[in-house]
DNA sequence: GCCGGCGATACTTCGCCGGTATGGAGGCAG
DNA sequence: CTGCCTCCATACCGGCGAAGTATCGCCGGC
């Protein structure tokens, strides 16, 4: 059976009548009746009534139009959902990316994209910058956002670009002595209780912290360790020391904390945007734009590697 | 687009190579790679990746075949459906029914063709015979069950029979004088409070009571008039009064009563069961058929006016 | 009883699907 | 690095079948 047979036998239920449904067809009057015929011959029943009056589906044809306009409207809308899903408008993105980058660039870049494409499922997973690099190569996400470049087996294959600078800072309870200071230098740091964060990235800001403290670790070796920066805050607005994070931080502000530079400044890894250009999925195209209209300067790295016209 | 399109790429998608796809289809590779292109450039996207090692639906690519498996299932279930209505295994038959049928006949049919026929929706209207029949010549009704046989307009082009016969009968309470007797004599129960259904099909028993009664209507007029053959025996049951109906009473044993003949022995109206020939579905055929094989003797008038092939 | 409308049938035409042959691109081995 | 192989795309041709034209059969109405 072809999509023609339900389309003819739609016609001829609606104008009830070989001639003019024909003529609505666009064809003549034989070839309707020969299809409808065959047809009936192929489904095995009348479907048709011809009577004086008009023709009139059989309750057979009752059974089958239902089931025909179902069939042609699921064919029309795939197409129509080929065209959106091509288009970016539908479709998914898994993300994965590192729990910090929900301090600054995710919840703009996320917001304006759920917005602009209302259609595209977000998949958002939370996890550590190796985990999700093996992830994106497997084919298992779409983008990630890690801290420092990806790496690892298939990395190279990867298309990359920093999202923003970082450095370390402090942040410490509004009583604390330092919560007046625009910075704290290293010697006062040394002096007070300090809490970095844990995990699997936990080298990121710790790799920061010893090239600043330098081989006087004693004061890092009885830091206070928290899953993520939002508790280093917590327990930095309690008074309970000094917390140390990227510089990010600064994008939540939180009632009870301020913020301190820390003096000399320590570059930490930047965050990176990534995805495997080779299998570029309309709505990671659409993400990307997204992201590309809202910080110039990614946008700009993009081009570079991918050429302006993507 | 064609049915041939959605078939093609589903197989595309299941085999990932357009070889052995196209194998799969029974055809050569080259008219499948037409066929791919030609749906490609239908739709306005692009449905597969062309990579080294396979084959694979791009977003759009999934979005379309998910749309078109659910296409190809409703052609699939169109013919299944069809050929089932056909058969009478679906569809509905939409019966008109006086509300004594309930007592003989239907139950037991009806019951029957449940069981024979779930897929079929019955559609039960209790409703006097000449609603029944007017709706039934309007194609609003399929088949119905009047007493005596179908008048008015267009009742010449149905097809009745009869369903059995029926005389008049008296129920009395069990406690009633006259609950041991196996007949009533008319004398006796011109001395009664008698009870007598209303309602438009009342004249059926009536006219059987006033033949019977004579000239003499005194009792007549007396009578205590009730809605229905069940409230009769409910009234009878009180020993209110010696209840009259249809012998089909019987049907329905009932703790508390007893069921008289009434001498002379009266003819009611037989109930007689109609339907349209002209357009008789399926389901209708099917009915017929249960009737047939349920009662002899209607079975062998419906030979008679249909023919013995129906 | 003739005419007109409607669907079915017979036969022809032509478009398109499918087949064969071939091209081109990319990976792999020697 | 070159030749080969795999795989998909393109080109061209033949045949099936869908569509067109002409006509018939049937039924109802004027």
């Amino acid at each position: 059976m072809e999509a023609r047979h339900l389309r003819y036998a739609l016609a001829l239920a609606e104008h009830g009548h070989f001639g003019r449904a024909a003529r609505a067809l666009g064809i003549a009057q034989p070839p309707l009746s020969k299809q409808i015929a065959d047809l009936e011959r192929e489904t095995g029943a009348r479907l048709f009534d011809r009577t004086r009056q008009g023709v009139f589906p059989t309750p057979a044809g009752e059974a089958f139009l239902a089931r025909a306009r179902r069939a042609l409207d699921e064919m029309a809308a795939a197409t129509v959902d080929a065209g959106r899903a091509a288009r970016g408008e539908t479709g998914r993105l898994r993300l994965g990316f590192v729990a910090s980058a929900l301090l600054d660039p995710l919840p703009d870049v996320l917001g304006r994209f759920g917005r602009e494409r209302p259609g595209v499922r977000l998949e958002l997973h939370e996890m550590a910058s190796r985990r999700s690099t093996a992830a994106l190569v497997a084919g298992e996400l779409d983008v990630t956002v890690t801290l420092g470049p990806p790496r690892g087996a298939g990395a190279e294959r990867l298309v990359s670009v920093p999202v923003g600078h970082d450095h370390l800072i402090a942040v410490v309870g509004s009583a604390h002595p330092y919560a007046g200071q625009a910075s704290i230098g290293v010697d006062q740091l040394r002096r007070q209780q300090l809490i970095v964060a844990a995990g699997e990235d936990e080298p990121a800001v710790v790799i920061g912290l010893r090239t600043l403290l330098g081989e006087d670790v004693a004061a890092l070796d009885g830091a206070t360790v928290a899953r993520d920066v939002h508790t280093i805050m917590g327990l930095a607005a309690c008074g309970i020391g000094v917390g140390l994070g990227p510089s990010r931080m600064r994008s939540v502000p939180r009632p009870g904390v301020r913020f301190c530079e820390v003096t000399p400044r320590t570059a930490l890894p930047d965050l990176v945007l990534s995805f495997a250009d080779r299998d570029r999925s309309p709505a990671l195209g659409a993400f990307l734009d997204t992201v590309r209209r809202n910080c110039p300067d990614v946008g700009a790295a993009l081009d570079l590697r991918l050429g302006p016209a993507c």
